[in-house]
DNA sequence: CAACGGATTAGAACGATTCTAAACTGTGAG
DNA sequence: CTCACAGTTTAGAATCGTTCTAATCCGTTG
């Protein structure tokens, strides 16, 4: 048996305490099952309630106002960026570099477009006084 | 006195309602109201608290479900397009053509760009059986 | 000037998120 | 290894934007 790309056992548990480690995050029961679950694959955008039912799923105990402090946290750290679709819901991406997306909002699904891809030109100078912190593209995409 | 480019007296009441008829929409008190105040200068970016305090200071009474009823009614009838760049509120933009945003969310405000100045190249073909509804930008920026 | 169906409204209800304050636990010193 | 403390978790309450309910109101049409 190889070594796999991303631990998926025992060893995700180490993974995420060292990432936690470094970030500055204590790695309590919580964090360490909550980051297993989002850094055990590549590319996630998890709302605070599917990573609930996950969790919970996984028959791990957390309450939902520790997923919340714990997505926020991690967002804090740079470990997951919030994108804002939805007026309803916030999602949480463990992708953090520079990428786009497609929004399906029937399903609330999110499908990333690497950065490279898209090109946005022609973005004026803002007012004077501000600077642009960052440009996001939105494709909203519908059924057939 | 000339004719001015939007009537601001008398004549808002009469230009709204001509508007409302319009998009088959009964001009009701309140709607030719809100309609008046949102449409009689060219661009404005409004959430319903916004707007229910505007009217309200206007000396209108006008409650906030109404408000709410209002803006999502305009929506429909393609007078008023939603707006989505924060987590906490909706923004609802009396532009309706093709532009994009700036979006300053230290004071929850909204600037224009047109339409032509910004152009979005490369985006992808979305995964089968779903087809592209529109293409959203928002310039995030931030103080200095 | 009815009378009818759509519109308005106060207030309750909702759902996502945040807060509170009390119980718990990771950590590092001793 | 144990203790003590600061940081963490949690249940439940609270917030807040938005939507719903069902009673009242009013614009339109005959
Ligand atoms: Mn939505
Ligand atoms: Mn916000
Ligand atoms: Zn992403
Ligand atoms: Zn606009």
């Amino acid at each position: 048996m190889g070594k796999t790309l991303r631990d998926t056992g025992k060893g995700a548990a180490a993974t995420a305490t060292a990432k936690l480690r470094h970030a500055g995050l204590r790695p309590t029961r919580q964090r360490v099952e909550l980051a297993s679950l989002l850094f055990k694959t590549c590319d996630r955008h998890v709302t605070a309630e599917s990573l609930h039912d996950e969790v919970a799923g996984a028959g791990v105990k957390v309450s939902l106002a520790t997923v919340y402090n714990t997505l926020h946290q991690f967002t804090e750290a740079g470990l997951l960026r919030q994108v804002i679709v939805d007026a309803s819901r916030s999602y949480f991406d463990t992708n953090t570099g520079d990428h786009q997306h497609f929004f399906l909002e029937s399903e609330g699904m999110l499908i990333d477009i690497p950065g490279e891809t898209i090109a946005v030109a022609g973005v004026p100078a803002p007012p004077p006084g501000l600077s642009v912190d960052r440009v996001d593209v939105v494709v909203r995409v519908k059924r057939a």
